[in-house]
DNA sequence: CAGTCCAAATTGGTAAGACCAATTAGGTTA
DNA sequence: TAACCTAATTGGTCTTACCAATTTGGACTG
């Protein structure tokens, strides 16, 4: 189990409540005081979840009260909380994530081709052969494929970029695991992309790397919604079995 | 002036230092206990601090102390804090911002010629439609492509893009006010872009609303780069002036 | 001398109580 | 009805204190 702090715990509780919208936006939150009675806490724990609240851009705190504020109007922190709220992520916005991801890509593709050092391309290289062996197992493919769209994030060198792909990844990753085990990948569905990424690495011809992670994208999408669909069955037959009990 | 809380003091001072590298990444910052009589404040108003800097991601804070993170772990935020470390924004970074709002405006352009809404469209070819007007002034104009880019990207109806894509221009916004005054912008050499713009939006041609989106970049950018240069020389002269008092 | 282990000092986490300044709410008045 | 003023509420800050986890430094041991 993981240690958990008051703050957080209260910072959470506040959060959910938020999103599930049990506060209204431009509502005002309960006074600090209230909360910390509810949540038998100090006032300084409670103002120390504020101000988490606060930074996430859930809730605008000043004098006179703390007011809800809109979710497109706050950090990418929210995304996280958002998948989290129930037992399966959001599937919308996962390809909402994906769809985003596959953007930042085109963008690290183009910096890479175009004025990445030479070294870059080899050690990029270097990350794409694993993916042309057709008969690795389906966990280090997985692990193999993260780490070569992380690294091509990372060897971009344009920070803001890797900032947003770091943490739409982390965002992402931990509400998966419920997820992953029903993705079912092809190894040899991703020969072909990765002959193509290694030659268009070599050639720095950006169209083409960028068209090989455009298809990456694809395979990796229908793959998630697949992954969806079984999660999804194998839940409902869970409730089943638990009816039946 | 603005009000400023003591919170806010001290965390703009520690994220000064550690951004300016004062405090070396995986190094352990003073105690608050130390921060506190530092910076003449109550340990619990170094610790709101504190909290700020944990939610930036420069800081891991633990009991024993809290440790300096790299930049590229923070969160967006960071990249405001970088721009206003001199008296002029990091051009490079600022040419970075530009590139990653390109691409995010690139996945915009496609969610909306795909999956918009007929009003949507509407309502962005109305948006589209003052910038064909040659004779409008420089500041309407400014002003007319912000709010097109902006709506572009809230139409997209993709919360991660509408997240960052608000984020990247809430931290570089602030930071240009030194420059704006020197962009010297050509209203004719927006006519044909907003002319693609607009029949590439009736037809719903994704390539065709990128294409004149990438020229409105390039032509941004340059625009951006040519102030710095006009900043960079007006700021020589005036310490010419003071010298020579 | 190097490595291990243990105890003390340090550090963050939380708590209770208090005061101020800004905001808000309610009632009063014009 | 609208403007206004006062009182209650709320966040911002401070003081003091104790706990638990980590870190540190020295004693001990091989």
């Amino acid at each position: 189990m993981e240690k958990i702090s008051k703050h957080e715990e209260i910072a959470a509780g506040l959060i959910q409540d938020i999103l599930t919208g049990r506060y209204r936006v431009g509502e005002r939150l309960p006074s600090e005081r209230d909360l910390a009675s509810r949540f038998d806490a100090n006032r300084g724990s409670v103002r120390e979840a504020m101000k988490k609240l606060e930074q996430i851009g859930l809730a605008d705190v000043q004098p006179g009260g703390a007011r809800v504020k809109n979710k497109e109007e706050a950090s990418l922190e929210v995304i996280g909380h958002l998948l989290a709220q129930d037992d399966l992520p959001d599937e919308s916005l996962i390809d909402q994530i994906l769809i985003v991801m596959s953007g930042l890509i085109a963008i690290a593709a183009f910096l890479v081709t175009t004025q990445g050092s030479e070294e870059t391309i080899t050690e990029l290289r270097d990350l794409v052969k694993p993916l042309k062996n057709k008969r690795l197992n389906r966990e280090s493919h997985t692990v193999a494929r993260l780490e070569l769209i992380s690294r091509f994030v990372q060897a971009s060198g344009n920070l803001p970029l890797q900032i947003i792909g770091r943490a739409l990844f982390q965002e992402m990753a931990p509400n998966l695991t419920k997820l992953l085990p029903h993705v079912k990948v092809d190894p040899k569905a991703y020969g072909p992309i990765a002959e193509q990424l290694d030659h268009g690495l070599e050639s720095r011809n950006t169209d083409s790397v960028t068209a090989a992670f455009k298809q990456l994208y694809e395979i990796n999408r229908d793959n998630m919604m697949n992954a969806f669909s079984e999660a999804r069955i194998q839940i409902q037959n869970e409730d089943k079995e638990a009816l039946t009990k």
